[in-house]
DNA sequence: ATCGTTTTATTGAATTATTCAAAACAAGAC
DNA sequence: GTCTTGTTTTGAATAATTCAATAAAACGAT
């Protein structure tokens, strides 16, 4: 998990451009300057909303709009290249480059923050439903809300000071 | 769960009216029409949007406005008389009066049906997070996603038509 | 039952996230 | 290099939700 990893573990396994841009191909898409730039902003950057990755961005790609970054992670999530994360606190959409591992989160209901969380899934038998009416299962979004140290404490004083 | 419940047995579990005069007395908020009429609705169609709520009420309430739903679920819901739920898959929150178990749901990523699951905590080591980031965790939010027999039905169908 | 205070509903306008449609542009195949 | 097609851009549109001010209703006290 991000997180966790050192600066240079953290270094060694981000693309690089090029690789993005062969990513990008592999999926079917082209690789642009304005792709290649949300991706790298956002494998540095998980959990970005489109807003965010367009400040990002603009030291790269200064005349980039917010509808384009809007149409390229549409576009990017749809064809599997990123993952978009929708929270119940947060009111816009998040993306990251982690997908394939089915990861899940924690977010902090007071700021918001989003951390990523490993998935239990395999040596959970408890993430298949208890009845899933008929459906097909082929997904399981989980999400921890909690506080987090600071927001916490701020909790505290606030009651404190009442 | 109410999917499995009988007719009668619903019937039985619904509060009338009076009742939920009673219970949003015991939140701290008036008894007015237009609360009981979305409770009443809301817990016999249980994730209703905004605008299912209006229209469900408006043979009772004919001049509700839907910003007024928004108000009576948005106070409602920081009462903890409802619960809201942002699902990944419904652009719009949706509402339901079973507040206190902490159950989950399963969505139809095709026609975005709604239906309850039990809650697995408990029996569910698995839901506390590996890693939390420091956060306090007080909630965990679950939600299952697949495809109803009929979603999977046309898909099908599309697939051999292609 | 009536009054007065305070909460709640209403109305219309504002805000925010996101999508759409058409024109300008750039990627990659030849 | 040119051509085709996919992508970005721009501005406008949409959808969910919230805000702010006024009108109305709830409920406690009289």
């Amino acid at each position: 998990m991000l997180g966790v990893m050192t600066p240079s573990e953290t270094i060694a396994k981000h693309p690089r451009n090029s690789d993005w841009a062969i990513e990008l191909r592999g999926a079917g898409l082209r690789a642009t300057s304005q792709r290649i730039a949300v991706l790298a902003f956002l494998d540095h950057n998980p959990h970005s909303d489109a807003e965010s990755i367009r400040n990002g961005v603009l030291h790269i790609l200064p005349t980039v709009s917010l509808q384009a970054v809007h149409v390229i992670v549409r576009d990017l999530s749809s064809a599997g290249v990123i993952r978009r994360v929708d929270l119940a606190d947060s009111t816009s959409a998040q993306y990251e480059t982690r997908t394939d591992d089915n990861h899940h989160h924690v977010q902090c209901v007071g700021c918001g923050r989003v951390e990523d969380v490993d998935c239990v899934v395999g040596h959970a038998p408890c993430l298949t439903p208890s009845n899933s009416h008929g459906m097909k299962i082929f997904e399981t979004d989980l999400t921890f809300r909690g506080l987090c140290p600071s927001c916490e404490r701020k909790n505290n004083d606030k009651i404190h000071n009442d």
